[in-house]
DNA sequence: TTTGTAATACGAAATTATTCGTAGAAAGAA
DNA sequence: TTCTTTCTACGAATAATTTCGTATTACAAA
């Protein structure tokens, strides 16, 4: 069970994860777009290749051009990454992390009441 | 001007920031208590020294013990990581974080207090 | 058929990060 | 002094990740 995903991984993740599904050139050229230095096609295809090795990606070999989907969930594999992270990098301290989040990068007014639906939510799931 | 420490750094700062101060043994004892695989001395060493190198950390080389501390702030080094962060594993998008850490872990409820009553400082803020 | 384009497979180089052994100096204890 | 411990410095091994060249096959166009 894959979920620590590398960097380049993760990458390829969210192409797929937004796609859905995704050939190595569709992967290539999507990664390409949005990035300052360019990667060649075959270390695309090489990193897809030892992902599909691990489990965290499934291919279509049927035809020529292979078919790559994630086999691991976005939201499980968010988790994960973020679990960690926040054990590394703010001591474990979950409203540290939220605190700087909320902070530094300003969210929208929609997005707060979002968050502010949801903390009411968890408040009443304690009471309860 | 570094703010992009690796894993192993970043497990130093947190020893320096905490500590304010610290010797190499000092960080080598803190970091294997907290650890499933030890390691040794020298690896610590080694590293800050790098760290040195780097400007990311500073030491006071004036006695034989050389006392380090952080040359980098926690906060904005914690912003810069989570900015990072935020990019790749979540796409850019904060809510979808901030969603995350408060579904997956939950605080306490004075931190749920804490968290909302900066959402409504930035919302006042926002009205200003 | 011939030629060019695009795909996969594979090995290995390059890069980055981590780990640690060894040497020698300094300090302290016996 | 002599022995032991504790430092730093430094080089180099190891490991993990990323990168890409080359070979080969499939397909399509000329």
């Amino acid at each position: 069970m894959q979920s620590k995903p590398t960097d380049s991984e993760l990458e390829i993740l969210q192409v797929l994860w937004a796609e859905g599904q995704a050939s190595v050139r569709e992967v290539f050229e999507r990664i390409n777009e949005t990035r300052e230095r360019e990667v060649k096609y075959t270390t695309i295809l090489k990193l897809m290749q030892l992902m599909a090795e691990k489990n965290l990606v499934e291919r279509d070999t049927s035809q020529r051009t292979h078919i790559y989907t994630a086999n691991v969930e976005e939201q499980a594999t968010q988790g994960h990454l973020l679990q960690r992270f926040i054990e590394q990098t703010f001591r474990g301290s979950t409203s540290n992390l939220v605190m700087q989040a909320l902070g530094n990068h300003d969210a929208s007014q929609s997005e707060l009441e979002e968050i502010k639906a949801l903390i009411e939510k968890i408040e009443r799931s304690k009471e309860g």
